[in-house]
DNA sequence: ACGATAATTCTAGGATTGTCGAAATATAGG
DNA sequence: CCTATATTTCGACAATCCTAGAATTATCGT
């Protein structure tokens, strides 16, 4: 995770819809949601939904699959954590948590 | 901090020219840095560094204050890992570290 | 007051984003 | 094929963002 991939999601993640679709989903866990329960929890338009979750899946945070006439939207728990992972190690204190600290700058 | 106020603060860091000002304030530590010497490390017109930088105070990520001529620029340690903890408890998975739950909810 | 330095505000342009109805595509079942 | 369901794509519009030169404000030293 360099800073423009970073910047890049905090981007995506950076809208309140997202930011919500994309907890939901974190939610769900790895059984992930489909776009119309999304749209369940959200009440808003079809059309507003997939536009942002496409934005979400664009940036590698959202994976789709379909089943049936369903598509499965889950969260990339490994980019999540390199996401707070770099957030961690580049724009934190790092007081206290040795362990994180890479090469004592 | 709640999903609002994080939305806020991801937006504001989810661009490359603005995620690489705070990280070098961060790198910079309680010192700060001038308005100047940010122009110096990243090279962009003063006008634009300022626009970026006037997000950030707005978000509240960074606090400024004078010295002289200079405008001394600090990041706000605390309401990042605010937003840190916010991404850990709400859009992570949260395995293996029990004690960053809150409510087990 | 004057000149130099530090930084912001003004202004304007093009680019991008957010919203959402209408139309189109994909799948399932009879 | 036809109908219903699930979701995306298209199209349009307003709103916001990014960039950066020019002008302005603030501070310091003399």
């Amino acid at each position: 995770m360099n800073l423009n991939q970073a910047a890049r999601c905090l981007e995506k993640l950076g809208n309140p819809t997202r930011l919500e679709v994309f907890r939901l989903l974190v939610r769900a866990g790895h059984e992930g949601l489909s776009v119309g329960e999304i749209q369940d929890h959200l009440g808003i338009p079809a059309s507003t939904l997939s536009h942002h979750i496409g934005h979400l899946v664009n940036a590698g945070l959202v994976a789709q699959q379909r089943e049936g006439r369903q598509l499965i939207c889950k969260p990339d728990f490994a980019l999540m954590d390199g996401l707070i992972d770099f957030l961690t190690a580049e724009c934190c204190m790092l007081t206290g948590k040795p362990e994180t600290q890479r090469d004592a700058g």
